[in-house]
DNA sequence: GTTATTGCAAATGATTTGCACAAGG
DNA sequence: CCTTGTGCAAATCATTTGCAATAAC
């Protein structure tokens, strides 16, 4: 956890009223120890590790203070679970494409897409506040060779690649 | 229901080696009755109305079917049931504007999104198969003007405005 | 000391599923 | 007939909540 999203949560706590603890500290570290997506779930699970004593439902509540603090991002990946982004704070505006062979997440950004869209937005009468696009999409590699190493990766870790409970 | 719908379905229903079903029909019909979007109770109500017999598993089966034959399409408006919509047949890549101060949902398309998504998607490494933009954004009018026509009516109907279960 | 927070287990709510019966081809 | 589709009710599963005990401030 860097550059300040400690005092940033303390400063948004304060703020409401509310009070620091020990398990929001530590989910909060758990959250942005990795630049990586994931579910309150797996975060459980990662908590779990540091503190076994945290339970699920502070995990689910701390979560929410922490979109709310907009500290954090929820992102659809269209599977039936809300995915967490915790990368928002150094990229404000970055977009996803998910590979639909391996599922594989992408990260960009793109100071044109954010401009076009500002225009639209602005054109049709509002100010826009967020964006969120979602590019689904084949990679041409698996299609050239055949194969893809990100699909090798899922497959090893037994995820599974498409939708819905 | 217009421009050949029904002949999509059914084509898609014979090339599936499923069944036509009086169900089917009436549930398809209902859908594309209107260019509304609409969750599944919605439907389920919608549906009930034409005949109080369709049970809510089988408008599930039948939103399924459809979305599989690429005649429906989900999208996500961030309430957390999956909400449908039936436009994407005549409008095939629109995109969605949420209002966040009453709810609304605007739909429209752009060509230069389309293209600049197009080609960000290329320089990836990936071939576009579908992209799905969501503006979230306040009305300017609302601000101006103190007042918004959506939101009177979206209070009037009782509307939950924002998120979550 | 108050008031917010936590853990637990039970509740919720959208969606899915198992099964016996009904209906399409 | 043989298989797919349907209705029903029960099951799932992620997430939320009520409540009594605990910990901030």
């Amino acid at each position: 956890m860097d550059s300040g999203i400690k005092e940033r949560l303390d400063a948004f706590i304060e703020r409401k009223g509310l009070r620091r603890t020990g398990q929001r500290d530590k989910i909060a570290r758990a959250v942005f120890s990795k630049d990586e997506h994931f579910t309150a779930e797996e975060l459980f699970d990662r908590v779990r590790r540091t503190d076994p004593d945290i339970s699920r439902a502070t995990v689910y509540r701390t979560l929410g203070l922490l979109v709310e603090a907009d500290l954090l991002r929820e992102i659809d990946l269209g599977d039936n679970q809300t995915t967490y982004d915790p990368n928002f704070l150094d990229k404000p505006s970055h977009n996803h494409l998910v590979c639909i062979d391996c599922g594989k997440v992408l990260e960009f950004e793109d100071a044109h897409i954010d401009l076009l869209n500002d225009c639209v937005t602005r054109r049709l009468g509002f100010k826009p506040l967020r964006q969120t696009l979602k590019i689904e999409a084949n990679c041409e590699q698996l299609r050239k060779n055949g194969r893809c190493p990100n699909l090798i990766a899922a497959r090893l870790s037994g995820k599974r690649l498409r939708k819905k409970r």
